[in-house]
DNA sequence: TTGTATGCGTTATCAT
DNA sequence: ATGATAACGCATACAA
């Protein structure tokens, strides 16, 4: 039986209509799941004796026995949420990030949902998609939702966070009391601009979008900066506003074009998207990466087949988030580091010359 | 404030142990969250008027106002795990995915994270990982934790769930109780097929891995063999075991060759990944696409900047993961339908002829 | 060592 | 229309 959607969604309707009476019957609450106190009957114990075999505490073999054996045979399994009523902890953490569909986004949502399934925690995902309202908005649902922490990854620049609600931030410092963690972005600016004078650029530009927010990334035009100083390398910058189109870069490269030639011979991306569409426009004007110029990005973004996209900084995103389900999940540690720096590592991706 | 990870660590050990006892004190529950009961002690009024107007159930409107008022002095919010004790519903889905970072399954979390937040549903994240194991686990775990359903995109033929739980697959059937949702991959199949005999090919190729379970994908095999034969497209297939490197394809390929020409002007790969792959090797044995032979994939993957990194057969994303969510929460339909298939669309990317 | 009883924060059924 | 109360499933302090 195979359906197309424009057939399937009539069939539907008629299904609903027609069908249900048919089976309201078996809707009662026959198969209601069983409880403790089910198990405690079946395996003739107390109710306080099944929640003991339960969580692991003491109690005579004979009952143990029992108990297991009720449950194994009721199949039975525990209500986490009366359990999370009880006990004011619901083993659930929330993580706000703007999407799973970006490289970077969805990596991170892995490996932390990894982490905290390895400590036994739930993860509640909210995809705030960059809208600020959205991520106020989950902010609330998580807190109402009574999980024990939020891990964000948030734009909204006056984000109200609960007193009581632990919280990590990842890419964006949110006040002392709230850890931050990131890559160690001026450290990788430094690292692009050094690389590129150790493979023999002696003019570079720096290319970025986004200036408006004060978070983590922007340190890694400091670290560019300082890295050219230090190697003496002659370098420019240009930097677009958040929304501008991409093509601003277009004028820029082109401003700087004598006799078919670049005025450049080294470019660091502040993205590897940027790095990406840097390239499209290079090859149309006519310049080959890298021989004419060299191209150096930022994330580590790999492409289907594995390879990265171009040679880049990589991000440590699995260490990112052990260190936030890490700092996150700690107890005992009222105060915690407010900013944490994770080392990035170059690696090669074909826009620059072999070292 | 800046940290380095090696230099942060026995920080953290330092502040656990020292500052600890210095805080202590404020871990009592003096900051315990507001409840229903300190709202309706704030405003004066039983706990059942409370619990209308939160719920929007008729109320004097002097009740209204003063409750209201409490609420948002006190900054009240509901705890949904209470309210899903009690009312045995829970609002909130698991989806089982293999991961968040390849391009398909991350897109499709996220437009079902969407479709589900619409809704007012929290979503569970639940990578497998291609465990199956762990896909056994999570479906306990979901059980236990008491999810309103569940949607999974698995490869544990023996998967088991439970009675109770409403269930959504994708991508694979799993019995007649359980609605399976997936692309209208015969037809994709097929389309490609014709695709490739619209555009000049005579003689093409199937390329695939992974035949061991039985599941929808499946299907584009049968399609494109359809297609062919209907265009009178003469056609061979390849076909790798699931685990098997994708270096086969190479000796395929190359037992193809023939004066240093391919014996194909047209290859239909079950993946926009084999299809990527596919390029490379073509790539190094002198080969051009599309002037030499014409590649089409299947999902839609696109590059970082957007674009596909071939041209493929799309799958509809968004209207699959709109559809899971609409099967899973629709009420009143005791009867589902157990197979739909939603319509792919072919896109051009590069790697064939334009029409 | 085992059983009993209370309360976690809600909702819903009753009397009022 | 409003207020008291039981129940949801579990953990635990306390009584046996």
């Amino acid at each position: 039986m195979q359906l197309i959607l424009s057939e399937i969604l009539p069939v539907i309707r008629i299904f609903r209509e027609t069908i249900y009476r048919r089976y309201a019957f078996d809707m009662n609450k026959t198969n209601s799941t069983p409880t403790m106190k089910d198990v405690a009957a079946e395996a003739g114990v107390a109710l306080g004796t099944v929640s003991k075999v339960i969580n692991g505490l003491p109690v005579g073999e004979a009952y143990r026995v029992r108990v297991e054996e009720a449950v194994r045979k009721l199949n039975y399994q525990v209500n986490s949420y009366a359990q999370g009523l009880k006990l004011q902890k619901t083993r659930t953490i929330a993580l706000l990030i703007p999407n799973t569909m970006e490289p970077f986004y969805g990596a991170l949502a892995y490996h932390i949902n990894i982490a905290l399934l390895k400590r036994n925690y739930r993860m509640l995902l909210c995809s705030t998609d960059y809208n600020m309202g959205q991520e106020q908005e989950y902010v609330k649902m998580a807190q109402q939702n009574k999980v024990d922490g939020i891990i964000g990854l948030t734009y909204n620049p006056e984000l109200v966070i609960e007193e009581g609600t632990p919280f990590v931030a990842i890419d964006r410092s949110m006040g002392a009391q709230i850890p931050c963690v990131a890559s160690d972005n001026f450290a990788g600016g430094q690292m692009a601009a050094e690389k590129l004078a150790d493979l023999g650029c002696k003019r570079v530009a720096f290319l970025r979008t986004g200036a408006s927010l004060t978070n983590e990334p922007n340190k890694r035009k400091a670290g560019f900066e300082n890295g050219c100083l230090s190697r003496n390398l002659d370098y420019e910058m240009k930097i677009l506003n958040d929304g501008d189109p991409y093509e601003g870069f277009d004028e820029f490269l082109a401003s700087h074009m004598q006799g078919g030639k670049l005025g450049f011979d080294g470019l660091f991306c502040v993205t590897d998207g940027i790095a990406y569409y840097i390239m499209k426009v290079l090859r149309r004007m006519g310049l080959r990466v890298p021989e004419d110029v060299q191209v150096i990005g930022f994330d580590g973004t790999r492409n289907v087949g594995g390879d990265y996209i171009c040679s880049t900084i990589v991000q440590p995103i699995p260490e990112i988030a052990e260190m936030c389900v890490e700092l996150l999940l700690q107890e005992n540690m009222p105060v915690k580091p407010p900013l944490v720096c994770l080392p990035v590592a170059y690696a090669y991706g074909g826009t620059t010359m072999e070292s």
